[in-house]
RNA sequence: GCCGCCAUCGUCUAGGGGACUAGGACGCCGCCCUCUCACGGCGGUAACACGGGUUCGAAUCCCGUUGGCGGUACCA
């Protein structure tokens, strides 16, 4: 097979790009086949190099690679001028000077059903000639065949009056030119197809075509907002960069998309890059349009942080807070070696990237005590608590997980209290909040030293705080 | 308006005439585990849009209605 992505640079890569690229890409690679990135900048007004650059970044971390381009559509202007002048010559195409009014006013007379057909001004945007009789069959691997009757098809405009072409003109000749064998692409564009096949049969019998005969079509459902209606850039779509910055991991969001739209038959849902390209096919992508489920992905990722061995997770933080939360790098370079032991005993709480600093944070820099957590667990009681955790803590040897729970568990056996009314006062004392990572692991990756002074302080702050309250 | 696509739990889906008292996953709720939060385990909530056919039998096939979506650009 040989297939292409062909996204319009007018925006960021969204997620139903995404999609479209993977399904594009596990394709190529199931078939042994190939992808075709071309950038379809036709539009020259909203299509701009930076779009290009992130489109391409964003591929690049999905990991969806391909294999010829990426071609630009405006660099092959010639190619399509010539196509051009051969259709206005054999008068499968015509110029004419009708306006969109001109077309709303041969519908008013001809009835709405009726195609538009123009006049041959011999000047003017130059448009399609579609024939008056018959119609063209998408016969769509997804869909199964879709008719269109000529009579209703309005003669398309495929380029301007300047001769740069349109979309559906060039769309149709580069996928002739580049030989590809199955477009895979979203269902908005089901009803240009008949445009484009017609562009390509009038080529083809031009000669301007290869050997081949025209693609076979797949169109993809629609991917929906949470407001259910199409996703793009303009309709709230999350970009793939957004979901970058949200701490998502790759495989993650690639295994997720696989699952917008399509199943793998059985119930499985965590499917591996490997086992998406051996077990993806057309004839098992859904009909429906699909909602992207932020809260899903989220949780799929959760599945994705839990399996990476703690050094891969840990290298993955680094690069996200050095990109995506550049105010923790200082504090993140001071301490390299706690890393390693901080993404170890964060792993199975955390669900995204950006929920390790909040998490765990406290490990590489002081931060200020939760007002709220401080008068819940360091009232009387707690703090009564935390001053015998802080002598057992100080002579604590070794001052390692076990050693510390033992010497823990001793206060809890001798004053008689449950475990948490020990733990919180010591966890809102060195971590600032309620919640961290298991106690014994946070106090034995912060070090005795950092742990006694943060237990000091907060013994005395929270003692001024109780004499000032009365 | 016109052309077209679609229609199973809130969401993603399984289902392709009897195996359906409709299965799984996320979410939500409850319980267990438990030092917080999570993770994990167990259980629960919840759907075949509607109306006609066809058939011994329909979530599955056909028609219609309704609804949603897309297209209808000298955008892609």
């Amino acid at each position: 097979m040989r297939l292409r992505f062909a996204p319009s640079p007018t925006g960021a890569l969204h997620i139903g790009g995404a999609r479209t690229a993977l399904y594009n890409f596990l394709l190529a690679r199931a078939s042994g086949g190939a992808l075709i990135l071309r950038i379809e900048d036709t539009d020259r007004e909203r299509s701009s190099a930076e779009n290009i650059e992130q489109i391409l970044d964003a591929l690049r971390w999905l990991e969806i690679d391909y294999d010829e381009g990426p071609f630009l559509q405006s660099a092959r202007e010639q190619r399509h001028r010539q196509a051009l002048a051969a259709l206005l010559e054999s008068g499968r195409a015509y110029r004419c000077l009708a306006t969109a009014a001109d077309v709303k006013a041969f519908k008013e007379r001809h009835g709405a059903q009726r195609g538009f057909r123009g006049r041959d001004d011999g000047e003017g945007a130059i448009r399609l000639r579609v024939p008056e009789q018959g119609e063209t069959v998408v016969h769509d691997l997804i869909r199964g065949d879709t008719v269109f009757a000529h009579a209703h098809l309005d003669d398309p405009v495929i380029a301007r009056a300047d001769g740069s072409v349109l979309y559906n003109f060039a769309v149709a000749i580069d996928d002739l030119d580049d030989r590809v064998s199955h477009v895979v692409r979203g269902e908005d564009h089901l009803s240009n197809t008949p445009k484009q096949l017609l562009v390509i049969e009038a080529a083809r019998e031009l000669g301007l075509g290869g050997e081949d005969g025209p693609p076979a079509y797949a169109h993809l459902p629609l991917l929906h907002g949470p407001d259910g209606r199409k996703l793009s850039k303009r309709h709230g779509a999350a970009s793939v960069q957004e979901l970058r910055t949200e701490g998502l991991l790759p495989e993650a969001v690639c295994n997720y998309l696989a699952l917008l739209g399509w199943g793998a038959g059985d119930d499985q849902t965590v499917l591996s890059r490997e086992q998406l390209i051996a077990r993806f096919t057309l004839e098992r992508v859904s009909r429906n349009p699909a909602r992207f489920d932020a809260a899903k992905l989220r949780w799929l990722n959760g599945i994705y942080i839990r399996a990476l061995p703690a050094a891969e997770l840990a290298a993955r933080l680094q690069a996200f807070i050095a990109t995506e939360q550049p105010e923790h790098a200082q504090a993140l370079a001071r301490h390299p070696q706690l890393l390693h032991r901080a993404a170890a005993i964060s792993q199975e709480k955390i669900q995204t990237l950006a929920e390790f600093w909040p998490l765990a944070g406290f490990l590489f820099e002081r931060r200020e005590i939760d007002a709220q957590a401080a008068a819940r667990h360091l009232d009387r009681a707690g703090r009564e608590l935390l001053m015998r955790a802080y002598e057992a803590l100080r002579t604590c040897e070794p001052f390692d997980e076990r050693q510390i729970e033992l010497a823990l568990a001793a206060i809890i056996a001798r004053e008689r209290v449950k475990p948490g009314a020990l733990y919180q006062p010591i966890r809102v004392a060195i971590a600032g909040r309620a919640v961290s990572p298991g106690i014994f692991e946070s106090l034995a990756a912060l070090g005795r030293e950092q742990a006694l002074e943060r237990m000091k302080d907060a013994l005395q702050t929270s003692a001024q705080q109780l004499a000032l309250d009365g």
